[in-house]
DNA sequence: ATCGCAGCTGATGTATACAAAGAAGCATTG
DNA sequence: CAATGCTTCTTTGTATACATCAGCTGCGAT
């Protein structure tokens, strides 16, 4: 606020530059995040960084040594398997409510969305196919109207090894996730939550064991 | 750190006592949070308490307006309803874990913990009580060895809607915990998922039915 | 050569000053 | 009298200085 004229806060600045960096690789896993860095690096002081960090450590970005030093989180093996467990779960659940909840509106926007989605695979673009898949999953999230649940799970679908790791996928991956898509859409247009659960926490377990076939070939989770 | 010799760093200090006032019911739901007036009540200076606050926001403990206010939260009928439902899913799917991975000493820690709880319903001490079973379910979440599942957790079980609500409870209701946590540590110690996940699914969705009698004869939640 | 400690270095924690954004109160005008 | 615009005051956001702490380095003793 001093001697600025920012569209956003310098604490959401820091946030989101921060967050965008580790999701495209630009700071290696097990990097020490300093404050003061950070703050040149942005051009902005310590204190909105500081808030930015504590931010991204309750999402798992970033974790915290005892000596409250901040470092680029590097996910295990079994933290990986973990959150993927926790997501299927959490994401069946808010499928199942979404289910008695969607609009016609979202359900009109899934449609378009899967259809993008499989234009993507189409013309094998990857970013494109990423982008259209988290929206996908925004729009179902947002139709389970549960707050709470929609925290709980940004937390955890964002993280840089799938991030990476999707790269990797074959077409037939993407294939498969487009078709998963459609069945869960007609699942909600019926209104079955049951359905609907069971087509999303499959969709999310098939994903983890494409996820887990692919890191295989990399060097280094 | 400026002149004073502190067991704990200023931050924690003032988090956890603001926390405390607020599951004390100390202050009002919906009572505006303002920071310098918390830094005042606490001794610390502003820069803590912003970072205190902020944390309670992550567990839903502080509601903050557009403008960037703080005030406590107040949770509707639905919020609590919601947040009973989430509960139930997570918990379920620690005690499931929990029954896999559970330790011996720590089987034999609920046998004490639920002993004690008994000891307390039958001298009617409901503090007593509280602690006591708080502390059995932070065992059974320990046990399931699910750091982000913890995280998630314990935003979710201290609410001081609940806990005001608690002290309404029958003894009727306090001796049914009693016996559900018996079942759930015979689960326990078979090493059955599917048991252990069920009984504490179920223990958690009674839990919300006995909340919502309760609460229906309260002036306010 | 290794262990242990002292001091140093660098990073984080806290306090405080000031800037900007909102909210509330007041006056003015239709 | 109501509505609206302006002013004032309260509250939050950011920058910066300084205190404190953790880890490291280098020296010495065993």
């Amino acid at each position: 606020m001093r001697g600025r004229a920012n569209v956003a806060k310098a604490s959401d600045r820091a946030y989101q530059q921060i967050r965008l960096a580790m999701l495209n690789g630009d700071f290696a896993p097990g990097a020490p995040l300093k404050e003061e860095e950070l703050a040149q690096l942005f051009g902005v002081s310590r204190t909105p960084v500081r808030e930015a960090l504590r931010r991204l450590e309750a999402e798992y970005l970033v974790r915290r040594t005892d000596g409250a030093r901040s470092f680029v989180a590097d996910w295990s093996t079994d933290d990986v398997a973990e959150m993927f467990t926790l997501r299927a779960m959490l994401e069946g659940h808010a499928a199942a409510r979404a289910a008695t909840r969607i609009s016609a509106g979202a359900l009109a926007e899934l449609g378009v969305l899967n259809a993008t989605l499989g234009r993507a695979i189409d013309s094998g673009d990857t970013d494109s196919f990423l982008k259209a898949n988290r929206d996908f999953h925004a729009v179902v999230l947002a139709a389970a109207q549960s707050p709470r649940l929609a925290g709980m799970l940004t937390a955890l679908v964002e993280q840089p090894v799938v991030r990476r790791t999707a790269q990797r996928y074959g077409a037939a991956e993407f294939r498969r996730s487009h078709a998963e898509h459609s069945a869960l859409v007609e699942a909600l247009r019926a209104g079955d939550p049951t359905w609907a659960e069971s087509t999303m926490t499959g969709h999310i377990r098939r994903a983890f064991h494409a996820f887990a076939a692919a890191s295989d070939q990399l060097p280094a989770v």
